[in-house]
DNA sequence: ACCTTAATGGATGGCTTTATCCACTGGATA
DNA sequence: TATCCAGTGGATAAAGCCATCCATTAAGGT
C-alpha cells in the first residue's frame, strides 16, 4: 500500500539487475532488456535515457550498439538508481508524513519520530545494497 | 524520497489527528480543520468527503455543523486512515518492488525477501499506532 | 555509398493526483 | 418561515505520471 515504489522507479531497478547480470559482456539492446524483464519497450527506452542522462548506464549506437553500466555492479547502490530516475529535486522529499510544511527541529509533527525509525530500514537498503547484491540473490533463487 | 505519502493521505492524517485531539468536544468544522492544520479549505473538504463515506467520520450540517470522529482516537489505527483515503482496492499494491508481475511464491524477484523486512516496520506502524497516541506524542511535544 | 541496427530527442495522449468551485441539501436560529 | 451556516456531490482544471510513436543521429556490415 504504502511501500509501493512508481512504476518508473520499478522499472529502473529491473533493467539495472538485468543490465548488471550482463556486466563484463557484451552491450544489451533496449529491446532485449524489455524482452528480458517483461517492460513495455518504448516506457523503458525513455527509462533507459533518463538513466544515460544520469551517467549510470552508457548507450552505444548502432550494430553492436546497446546499453552498458557506467560502473561495476558492486560500485552502484539502489539509491543511485533511484536518483537516476526520480531525482535530483523530488517534489516531496522534504515534507514530512503527515501535512506539517515546517515539520523537523523545533515543530515536528506529532508522527515524525515514530516515522523515521519505520522508515530507516528502506532507506537503509537503498543506501546499502549493491545491483551486485541482487544479482546474486536472483542467481541463488534460480537454484531451487 | 521512496518514503514520501501521497498528499491526501498526509492531509487526512493530519485532519483525523486534529478531530483526535478534539474527540469528546464540539464538532469541528471544515473550515476550523483547514485554519488548524494549514490544508487548503476546498481540498481538505473533499478528503473529508472520502473518510465520511469510510465511516471513520461523521459530518453534521446545520448551525452547529461539523465533523466527529466515529469511534473515539483509542480504538482508530493509522491503517485505518489510510484505508480510507487510499482504498480499498489500491492499483499497485499486488506488485513487487520490481517490475515483476508474478513476484512471490515460486519465482519472487530478487528484492522481495529484502523490501518484506525493509517495508515492515512501516506496515506495522500502521498497524499498531493509535491515533489517541498521535496526540498525547503532539501535546508531549508542545510541553517543550 | 547503402542498408540495417539501435540509441536519442521530442511530441503526443490518456490517466491519476492535486486542487478549486458551484449548486444543492439539511439543520439551527431569529 | 427566512436566513445563515455547513456538509455533500459533482463539474472542472492544472500538473504530473505512464506510455507510445516518430524523426533523427550514429555506428556497423555489405
Amino acid at each position: 500500500m504504502i511501500t509501493d515504489l512508481p512504476l518508473t522507479v520499478r522499472y529502473a531497478l529491473a533493467a539495472s539487475v538485468c543490465l548488471a547480470a550482463n556486466y563484463g559482456q557484451a552491450r544489451l539492446s533496449g529491446k532485449k532488456i524489455a524482452e528480458r524483464t517483461g517492460i513495455p519497450a518504448a516506457f523503458l527506452a525513455k527509462i533507459l535515457r533518463e538513466m544515460g542522462r544520469a551517467k549510470l548506464i552508457a548507450g552505444e549506437r548502432g550494430h553492436h550498439g546497446g546499453y552498458q553500466l557506467t560502473r561495476p555492479p558492486t560500485d552502484i547502490l539502489l539509491a543511485d538508481v533511484l536518483d537516476a530516475v526520480g531525482g535530483p529535486g523530488e517534489p516531496r522529499s522534504r515534507v514530512c508524513a503527515m501535512g506539517d510544511r515546517d515539520c523537523g527541529g523545533d515543530h515536528p509533527c506529532p508522527l515524525h519520530d515514530l516515522w523515521s525509525v519505520a522508515t530507516a530500514p528502506m532507506t537503509r537498503l537503498a543506501e546499502t545494497v549493491t545491483l551486485d547484491r541482487l544479482v546474486r540473490l536472483s542467481r541463488k533463487q534460480q537454484d531451487d
